[in-house]
DNA sequence: GAGCATACCTACTCGTGCGTAAGGTTACGC
DNA sequence: GCGTAACCTTACGCACGAGTAGGTATGCTC
């Protein structure tokens, strides 16, 4: 076996924990350009500059390897958001940064975004945990819309709450795809944009005007 | 070989146009259960009541199948909405006939709405395709709001106006999706709550009232 | 500087599922 | 009633990619 000869520089042996993170990184950025399953393994190994058995050693299956990509990233995303909309605040100001910080994240990880977003979405094994992880979302917004509401004397159904926050979150993480395929947008500007959409509706809501369907 | 004894009924030969949609329900159902790579060809055949080769002979390879089911489930959605929100009525009314068609379908092809969404999305040779139909709906929304403000003597970017269009859809899409996954909500209900969120906001955007920034 | 654990590799196996070759059977025109 | 074309089948080839077996090198500890 001819080996590894000392042509190439001996490349360097690295501890665990970065490796693993390289893996990772690699995984993040070849799921997302191939989708799930048009991406091999082998490519991944690659991309990483590492063999593959060198992955299944660390990260564990294809799947495995997937979940702890959703998990890394679904982890940092919600750390910008809570870290930047801290509960004490009124809830225009927590909705405002709240957005801010999500899609400066997204702006900033759009590969990170592809992989949570456009692929764990059709497949399966992951909808579950992403729908999780969008419940969480739509609770806190649907929470500071009943707060605002109990604080001028209102009371809404629980499933009506829900479900207009349902299309907030919704309508945010559209324009969040439509920010990753515009590399030129400025994440800021999207926010404000998001914010004229979600919160005049919603402040009209907060007023107790509301739309219904006209007779007949 | 054996063959087909008479004790199975000899079943029905049928025209290519009979057995081109049977394939195609088919085709929809597994799709929209399996995900498309975790669908196989035979259990698509075998749901058809037909053999694998008559799929490939009337509808080509496994990504044209899918493409063809996009093609129909598509071209019914589109057809259903824009045969409900003529033209010639104003904004608000075409909204809501729309929205009205829109989850009216969605409730009625739960499967061909995941197909359409869930899956297309995620997968590389469609998303385009995909991204094509949700632009024809953004133009339509950017050119109700375009118009109902022109009304109004106002005048708005056209790149903000596109922004706004793709929130509002991406809200719908929202709530469709939620529809899909609550067999027992009420489509005609659901488009009322997305009238309240996107009409009223919309409504303070046509009047000139926006949202902007705290200062710092 | 021997021993041991950990990092790392090449080179396979093997299942799965797309796509097809080659042939049988029914309906319909004449 | 017979040919021909369209319908439909069984049974296979074959590529691709997940996962593994088994071995080599490197650094750390005492």
């Amino acid at each position: 076996m001819l080996a590894r000869v000392s042509s190439t520089p001996t490349f360097k042996r690295l501890p665990r924990a970065v490796r693993e993170q390289q893996m990772l990184d690699a995984a993040v950025k070849v799921f997302s350009r191939r989708g799930f399953h048009a991406a091999s393994m082998d490519e991944i190994a690659d991309d990483a500059g590492i063999s593959k058995p060198m992955v299944y050693a660390y990260l564990g299956t294809k799947e495995e390897l997937f979940v702890a990509c959703l998990h890394r990233e679904g982890t940092r995303m919600m750390e910008a958001i809570a870290g930047a909309a801290a509960s004490d605040l009124p809830a225009d100001e927590r909705l405002w940064r709240g957005l801010r910080a999500f899609f400066g994240f997204v702006g900033a990880h759009r590969d990170g975004w592809a992989v949570l977003y456009r692929q764990a979405r059709g497949e399966q094994p992951f909808a579950a945990e992403l729908a999780t992880m969008r419940g969480r979302l739509v609770e806190v917004v649907a929470g500071m819309l009943d707060h605002a509401l109990r604080a001028k004397g209102r009371e809404v159904r629980a499933t009506d709450l829900e479900v207009v926050a349902y299309a907030l979150v919704g309508a945010t993480e559209s324009l969040a795809d439509w920010l990753a395929d515009h590399p030129e947008a400025d994440p800021e500007k999207t926010a404000t944009r998001m914010m004229n959409v979600a919160w005049l509706g919603a402040d009209q809501l907060l007023r107790g005007i509301t739309w219904h369907p006209p007779a007949g």
